[in-house]
RNA sequence: CGCGAGGUAGAGCAGCCUGGUAGCUCGUCGGGCCCAUAACCCGGAGGCCGGAGGUUCAAAUCCUCCCCUCGCAA
Protein backbone atom coordinates (compact mmCIF):
# COMPACT_ATOMS: atom_id res chain seq x y z
CA UNK A 1 0.00 0.00 0.00
CA UNK A 2 0.83 2.75 -0.86
CA UNK A 3 1.63 5.95 1.51
CA UNK A 4 -0.40 8.93 1.66
CA UNK A 5 0.82 12.20 -0.31
CA UNK A 6 1.25 14.22 3.32
CA UNK A 7 1.40 18.32 3.68
CA UNK A 8 3.02 19.13 6.62
CA UNK A 9 2.02 22.62 8.45
CA UNK A 10 3.90 23.63 11.83
CA UNK A 11 6.08 25.94 13.07
CA UNK A 12 8.84 26.15 16.07
CA UNK A 13 10.89 23.28 17.69
CA UNK A 14 7.84 21.28 18.63
CA UNK A 15 6.84 20.62 15.27
CA UNK A 16 9.92 19.70 13.15
CA UNK A 17 10.01 17.10 16.34
CA UNK A 18 6.42 15.63 14.43
CA UNK A 19 8.06 16.30 10.78
CA UNK A 20 11.15 14.17 11.44
CA UNK A 21 8.60 11.78 13.22
CA UNK A 22 6.86 11.42 9.72
CA UNK A 23 9.82 11.68 7.70
CA UNK A 24 11.32 8.86 9.93
CA UNK A 25 8.68 6.61 9.36
CA UNK A 26 8.72 7.07 6.29
CA UNK A 27 5.45 9.01 5.01
CA UNK A 28 5.47 10.87 1.59
CA UNK A 29 5.81 14.36 3.03
CA UNK A 30 5.15 16.59 -0.56
CA UNK A 31 5.58 20.01 0.93
CA UNK A 32 5.77 21.90 4.24
CA UNK A 33 4.09 24.87 5.32
CA UNK A 34 5.20 27.34 7.49
CA UNK A 35 5.00 30.92 9.09
CA UNK A 36 7.10 33.39 7.43
CA UNK A 37 10.36 33.41 8.20
CA UNK A 38 10.41 37.08 10.52
CA UNK A 39 13.76 39.77 11.45
CA UNK A 40 14.68 38.24 14.83
CA UNK A 41 17.28 39.99 16.89
CA UNK A 42 18.86 43.58 17.72
CA UNK A 43 20.13 43.42 14.18
CA UNK A 44 17.04 42.37 12.25
CA UNK A 45 18.54 39.25 10.62
CA UNK A 46 15.82 37.15 9.03
CA UNK A 47 15.98 34.11 10.51
CA UNK A 48 14.17 30.73 9.18
CA UNK A 49 11.68 28.87 11.04
CA UNK A 50 13.05 25.37 12.15
CA UNK A 51 10.05 23.98 10.48
CA UNK A 52 11.19 25.75 7.41
CA UNK A 53 15.23 24.93 7.92
CA UNK A 54 14.31 21.35 8.39
CA UNK A 55 11.73 20.58 5.01
CA UNK A 56 15.17 22.67 3.18
CA UNK A 57 17.44 20.03 4.44
CA UNK A 58 15.14 17.26 3.37
CA UNK A 59 14.66 18.66 0.10
CA UNK A 60 10.93 19.12 0.83
CA UNK A 61 9.42 22.04 -0.71
CA UNK A 62 8.16 24.97 1.79
CA UNK A 63 5.23 27.58 1.72
CA UNK A 64 5.27 30.52 3.70
CA UNK A 65 1.88 32.39 3.01
CA UNK A 66 1.68 35.76 5.13
CA UNK A 67 -2.32 35.13 4.63
CA UNK A 68 -3.16 30.81 4.29
CA UNK A 69 -6.47 31.95 2.30
CA UNK A 70 -4.85 33.36 -0.63
CA UNK A 71 -2.69 30.78 -0.66
CA UNK A 72 -4.60 28.17 -0.79
CA UNK A 73 -4.89 26.83 -3.70
CA UNK A 74 -1.01 26.68 -4.44
CA UNK A 75 -0.92 24.38 -1.08
CA UNK A 76 -3.46 22.08 -2.91
CA UNK A 77 -1.72 21.85 -6.07
CA UNK A 78 0.16 19.79 -4.13
CA UNK A 79 -2.74 17.32 -3.91
CA UNK A 80 -2.59 16.44 -0.23
CA UNK A 81 -4.30 13.35 0.69
CA UNK A 82 -3.43 13.89 4.44
CA UNK A 83 -2.76 17.22 5.99
CA UNK A 84 -0.63 17.15 9.10
CA UNK A 85 -0.57 20.11 11.40
CA UNK A 86 1.48 20.91 14.52
CA UNK A 87 1.93 24.34 15.81
CA UNK A 88 1.75 26.08 12.57
CA UNK A 89 0.18 29.38 14.08
CA UNK A 90 -2.35 30.77 11.71
CA UNK A 91 -6.07 29.59 11.08
CA UNK A 92 -6.86 26.61 8.08
CA UNK A 93 -9.20 28.18 5.89
CA UNK A 94 -11.98 25.63 5.00
CA UNK A 95 -11.13 25.33 1.21
CA UNK A 96 -7.82 23.41 2.64
CA UNK A 97 -10.11 21.30 5.43
CA UNK A 98 -12.10 19.60 3.39
CA UNK A 99 -9.42 19.33 0.32
CA UNK A 100 -7.95 15.49 1.59
CA UNK A 101 -9.27 12.36 1.46
CA UNK A 102 -7.61 11.28 4.44
CA UNK A 103 -8.86 14.97 6.10
CA UNK A 104 -6.44 16.70 8.12
CA UNK A 105 -5.46 16.14 11.47
CA UNK A 106 -3.22 17.98 14.05
CA UNK A 107 -0.77 17.04 16.93
CA UNK A 108 -1.69 19.09 20.16
CA UNK A 109 0.35 18.79 23.09
CA UNK A 110 -1.90 18.67 26.27
CA UNK A 111 -5.34 16.66 27.39
CA UNK A 112 -8.05 18.01 24.90
CA UNK A 113 -10.32 19.68 25.80
CA UNK A 114 -8.01 21.19 28.49
CA UNK A 115 -5.82 23.80 26.89
CA UNK A 116 -6.67 24.60 23.45
CA UNK A 117 -4.74 27.50 22.09
CA UNK A 118 -0.72 28.10 21.62
CA UNK A 119 0.56 27.71 24.63
CA UNK A 120 -0.62 23.97 26.10
CA UNK A 121 2.58 23.32 27.90
CA UNK A 122 3.20 26.04 29.74
CA UNK A 123 -0.37 26.20 31.27
CA UNK A 124 -0.02 22.65 32.43
CA UNK A 125 2.80 23.75 34.46
CA UNK A 126 1.28 27.12 35.33
CA UNK A 127 -1.75 25.25 37.00
CA UNK A 128 0.32 22.62 39.03
CA UNK A 129 -1.26 19.97 36.98
CA UNK A 130 0.30 16.38 37.63
CA UNK A 131 -0.35 15.26 34.05
CA UNK A 132 -0.82 16.19 30.60
CA UNK A 133 -0.11 14.45 27.39
CA UNK A 134 -0.33 14.60 23.45
CA UNK A 135 -3.74 14.17 21.29
CA UNK A 136 -3.93 13.67 17.78
CA UNK A 137 -7.00 15.10 16.78
CA UNK A 138 -9.48 16.10 13.79
CA UNK A 139 -9.20 20.02 12.51
CA UNK A 140 -12.05 21.67 12.32
CA UNK A 141 -12.70 25.55 11.61
CA UNK A 142 -12.36 26.26 15.30
CA UNK A 143 -9.18 26.22 16.74
CA UNK A 144 -8.24 22.72 18.70
CA UNK A 145 -11.97 21.89 18.87
CA UNK A 146 -12.19 19.07 16.85
CA UNK A 147 -12.97 15.11 17.91
CA UNK A 148 -10.02 13.31 19.64
CA UNK A 149 -9.07 10.48 17.82
CA UNK A 150 -6.05 9.40 19.83
CA UNK A 151 -4.37 11.15 23.34
CA UNK A 152 -1.20 9.55 25.17
CA UNK A 153 -0.67 10.88 28.56
CA UNK A 154 2.56 12.06 30.16
CA UNK A 155 3.46 13.03 33.94
CA UNK A 156 4.45 16.43 35.01
CA UNK A 157 7.30 15.74 37.63
CA UNK A 158 6.69 18.26 40.92
CA UNK A 159 9.72 20.31 39.83
CA UNK A 160 9.36 19.65 36.00
CA UNK A 161 10.31 23.05 33.51
CA UNK A 162 8.66 23.66 30.73
CA UNK A 163 11.31 22.86 28.59
CA UNK A 164 11.61 19.62 30.35
CA UNK A 165 7.88 19.06 29.82
CA UNK A 166 8.67 20.31 26.22
CA UNK A 167 10.79 17.17 25.63
CA UNK A 168 8.72 14.58 26.91
CA UNK A 169 6.04 15.48 25.17
CA UNK A 170 7.98 15.47 22.22
CA UNK A 171 8.96 12.30 22.41
CA UNK A 172 5.37 11.14 22.55
CA UNK A 173 4.40 12.75 19.88
CA UNK A 174 6.59 10.90 17.93
CA UNK A 175 4.91 7.99 19.40
CA UNK A 176 1.38 9.31 18.10
CA UNK A 177 3.34 9.18 14.83
CA UNK A 178 4.38 6.02 15.04
CA UNK A 179 1.71 4.25 16.51
CA UNK A 180 -1.47 6.39 16.21
CA UNK A 181 -0.98 7.68 12.67
CA UNK A 182 -0.77 4.31 10.99
CA UNK A 183 -4.27 3.42 12.59
CA UNK A 184 -5.81 6.58 11.73
CA UNK A 185 -4.41 6.32 8.12
CA UNK A 186 -6.11 2.61 8.41
CA UNK A 187 -9.61 4.12 9.78
CA UNK A 188 -9.02 2.32 12.61
CA UNK A 189 -10.15 5.46 14.89
CA UNK A 190 -13.03 6.55 15.90
CA UNK A 191 -12.74 10.19 17.36
CA UNK A 192 -14.56 10.85 20.47
CA UNK A 193 -15.81 14.34 20.63
CA UNK A 194 -14.83 17.21 22.96
CA UNK A 195 -16.66 17.46 26.25
CA UNK A 196 -17.37 21.57 25.48
CA UNK A 197 -18.49 22.39 29.34
CA UNK A 198 -14.35 21.02 29.90
CA UNK A 199 -12.86 22.92 27.58
CA UNK A 200 -9.71 25.69 28.67
CA UNK A 201 -7.86 27.73 26.95
CA UNK A 202 -4.49 28.06 26.76
CA UNK A 203 -3.26 31.38 25.22
CA UNK A 204 -0.11 32.32 23.98
CA UNK A 205 1.98 33.74 27.02
CA UNK A 206 2.03 37.99 26.54
CA UNK A 207 4.55 39.85 27.81
CA UNK A 208 2.96 40.71 30.81
CA UNK A 209 2.45 37.21 31.59
CA UNK A 210 6.19 36.57 31.85
CA UNK A 211 6.80 39.21 35.08
CA UNK A 212 6.37 37.53 38.79
CA UNK A 213 4.92 39.50 41.00
CA UNK A 214 5.61 38.59 44.62
CA UNK A 215 2.93 40.45 45.74
CA UNK A 216 0.53 39.25 44.54
CA UNK A 217 1.49 35.43 44.17
CA UNK A 218 1.75 32.87 46.70
CA UNK A 219 5.13 30.53 46.77
CA UNK A 220 3.34 27.79 44.68
CA UNK A 221 1.85 29.81 42.07
CA UNK A 222 5.07 31.66 41.88
CA UNK A 223 7.53 28.51 41.46
CA UNK A 224 4.90 27.12 38.96
CA UNK A 225 4.98 30.50 37.17
CA UNK A 226 8.85 30.81 36.99
CA UNK A 227 9.35 27.04 36.46
CA UNK A 228 6.66 27.16 33.51
CA UNK A 229 8.25 29.95 31.49
CA UNK A 230 12.06 28.05 31.77
CA UNK A 231 13.52 28.30 29.69
CA UNK A 232 11.21 30.32 27.11
CA UNK A 233 9.78 32.77 27.26
CA UNK A 234 11.30 32.97 30.47
CA UNK A 235 10.10 35.22 34.10
CA UNK A 236 11.68 37.91 35.35
CA UNK A 237 11.25 39.89 38.47
CA UNK A 238 11.28 43.29 39.09
CA UNK A 239 13.63 45.36 41.68
CA UNK A 240 14.84 48.58 41.78
CA UNK A 241 13.69 49.07 38.33
CA UNK A 242 15.69 46.26 36.85
CA UNK A 243 14.39 43.43 35.20
CA UNK A 244 15.94 40.18 36.32
CA UNK A 245 15.10 36.82 34.83
CA UNK A 246 14.22 33.17 36.46
CA UNK A 247 16.66 30.53 35.12
CA UNK A 248 16.81 28.13 37.94
CA UNK A 249 14.72 27.55 41.41
CA UNK A 250 13.43 26.01 43.51
CA UNK A 251 10.64 26.48 46.73
CA UNK A 252 10.59 25.73 50.02
CA UNK A 253 7.37 25.49 51.88
CA UNK A 254 7.59 27.24 55.20
CA UNK A 255 6.21 29.95 57.24
CA UNK A 256 7.88 33.23 58.06
CA UNK A 257 7.28 36.67 58.67
CA UNK A 258 8.74 38.56 55.69
CA UNK A 259 7.22 40.54 53.42
CA UNK A 260 6.75 39.20 50.38
CA UNK A 261 9.01 39.63 47.30
CA UNK A 262 12.10 40.45 50.31
CA UNK A 263 15.31 39.48 48.91
CA UNK A 264 16.41 37.68 52.41
CA UNK A 265 20.10 36.49 51.44
CA UNK A 266 22.26 34.25 49.55
CA UNK A 267 22.77 30.35 50.67
CA UNK A 268 23.86 27.97 49.92
CA UNK A 269 24.04 28.76 46.09
CA UNK A 270 20.27 30.34 45.86
CA UNK A 271 19.37 34.16 46.23
CA UNK A 272 16.15 33.41 49.11
CA UNK A 273 13.34 35.31 47.96
CA UNK A 274 10.29 35.64 50.61
CA UNK A 275 6.88 34.81 49.10
CA UNK A 276 3.22 34.01 50.75
CA UNK A 277 3.80 30.71 52.48
CA UNK A 278 7.32 30.14 51.69
CA UNK A 279 10.89 31.11 50.16
CA UNK A 280 11.51 31.02 46.52
CA UNK A 281 15.03 29.77 45.41
CA UNK A 282 16.60 31.45 42.74
CA UNK A 283 20.21 29.47 41.51
CA UNK A 284 20.64 30.87 38.36
CA UNK A 285 19.69 34.36 37.07
CA UNK A 286 20.62 36.97 34.41
CA UNK A 287 20.37 40.41 35.27
CA UNK A 288 18.89 43.32 32.87
CA UNK A 289 22.20 44.08 30.99
CA UNK A 290 24.10 41.44 31.86
CA UNK A 291 24.88 37.27 31.21
CA UNK A 292 23.15 34.40 32.52
CA UNK A 293 24.80 33.98 36.32
CA UNK A 294 24.38 32.00 38.67
CA UNK A 295 23.60 32.97 42.43
CA UNK A 296 27.21 32.89 44.08
CA UNK A 297 28.18 34.43 40.74
CA UNK A 298 25.96 37.31 41.56
CA UNK A 299 26.28 36.86 45.54
CA UNK A 300 30.13 37.71 44.69
CA UNK A 301 29.64 41.07 42.68
CA UNK A 302 26.49 42.79 42.20
CA UNK A 303 24.03 40.95 44.24
CA UNK A 304 26.04 41.94 47.70
CA UNK A 305 23.67 44.76 48.77
CA UNK A 306 20.44 43.56 47.80
CA UNK A 307 19.79 41.83 50.76
CA UNK A 308 16.67 43.40 52.37
CA UNK A 309 15.29 45.09 49.15
CA UNK A 310 12.14 44.04 48.20
CA UNK A 311 10.39 42.72 44.18
CA UNK A 312 7.48 44.35 43.25
C1' C B 1 20.18 55.72 12.27
C1' G B 2 14.62 52.39 17.35
C1' C B 3 15.66 52.94 23.27
C1' G B 4 19.01 51.46 27.19
C1' A B 5 23.02 48.92 30.15
C1' G B 6 27.94 47.13 30.07
C1' G B 7 33.35 45.51 28.63
C1' U B 8 38.76 46.36 35.03
C1' A B 9 42.92 39.11 37.57
C1' G B 10 39.85 32.47 35.94
C1' A B 11 34.29 34.30 37.62
C1' G B 12 31.09 38.23 39.54
C1' C B 13 31.73 43.43 40.77
C1' A B 14 33.73 48.45 42.94
C1' G B 15 36.77 52.52 41.39
C1' C B 16 35.31 56.80 36.66
C1' C B 17 31.39 62.36 38.25
C1' U B 18 35.86 65.43 41.44
C1' G B 19 42.77 62.45 36.58
C1' G B 20 48.04 61.06 40.72
C1' U B 21 50.95 53.42 43.65
C1' A B 22 44.19 49.33 40.55
C1' G B 23 40.52 47.29 45.13
C1' C B 24 36.34 43.75 46.98
C1' U B 25 33.84 38.82 47.08
C1' C B 26 34.70 33.99 45.03
C1' G B 27 38.04 30.63 42.80
C1' U B 28 43.21 29.04 42.55
C1' C B 29 48.21 27.89 44.89
C1' G B 30 51.08 27.46 49.58
C1' G B 31 51.00 27.40 54.90
C1' G B 32 48.37 27.17 59.71
C1' C B 33 44.29 25.52 63.02
C1' C B 34 41.14 21.22 63.84
C1' C B 35 39.15 14.39 65.09
C1' A B 36 37.51 16.74 60.64
C1' U B 37 35.55 20.24 56.84
C1' A B 38 32.79 23.16 51.52
C1' A B 39 34.26 26.31 58.02
C1' C B 40 38.13 29.63 60.16
C1' C B 41 43.21 32.29 60.20
C1' C B 42 47.83 33.79 57.45
C1' G B 43 50.40 34.37 52.94
C1' G B 44 51.24 34.18 47.40
C1' A B 45 50.36 34.07 42.18
C1' G B 46 47.42 36.13 38.60
C1' G B 47 45.70 42.92 35.16
C1' C B 48 49.11 46.62 28.54
C1' C B 49 41.52 48.50 33.05
C1' G B 50 37.91 45.87 25.06
C1' G B 51 40.86 48.50 20.75
C1' A B 52 42.85 53.01 18.26
C1' G B 53 43.72 58.08 18.46
C1' G B 54 43.51 62.85 21.32
C1' U B 55 43.98 66.32 25.83
C1' U B 56 47.61 66.38 30.03
C1' C B 57 53.61 66.65 33.63
C1' A B 58 50.32 62.41 34.47
C1' A B 59 44.47 58.73 31.84
C1' A B 60 40.89 52.79 34.19
C1' U B 61 39.21 57.92 35.08
C1' C B 62 38.25 63.53 30.44
C1' C B 63 37.22 63.93 24.58
C1' U B 64 36.56 61.35 19.57
C1' C B 65 36.06 57.00 16.56
C1' C B 66 35.78 51.61 16.28
C1' C B 67 34.86 46.46 18.05
C1' C B 68 32.17 43.10 21.21
C1' U B 69 28.34 41.49 24.93
C1' C B 70 23.57 41.97 27.11
C1' G B 71 18.35 44.01 28.35
C1' C B 72 13.95 46.34 26.04
C1' A B 73 11.33 47.10 21.61
C1' A B 74 10.08 44.91 16.81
Amino acid sequence: MTKPRIVFFGTPEFACTVLQALLDEGHQVVAAVSQPDKPVGRKHQIVSTPVHALAEENGIPVLQPEKLRAEADTILAYDPELVVTCAYGQIVPESILKYPRLGCVNIHPSLLPKYRGGAPIHHAILNGDDRTGVCLMEMVKKMDAGRVFACHEVEIGEDMTGEELDLKLKEESIRIIREELPRYIAGELEGIEQDEEKVVFAPNISREMEQVHFQDEDVNTAYNHIRALIDWPISYGVLEDRRFKFYKARKEIREHDHAPGTVLGFENGAMNIAAKGGIIKIYELQPEGKKRMSADQFANGAGRGLTGKVFE
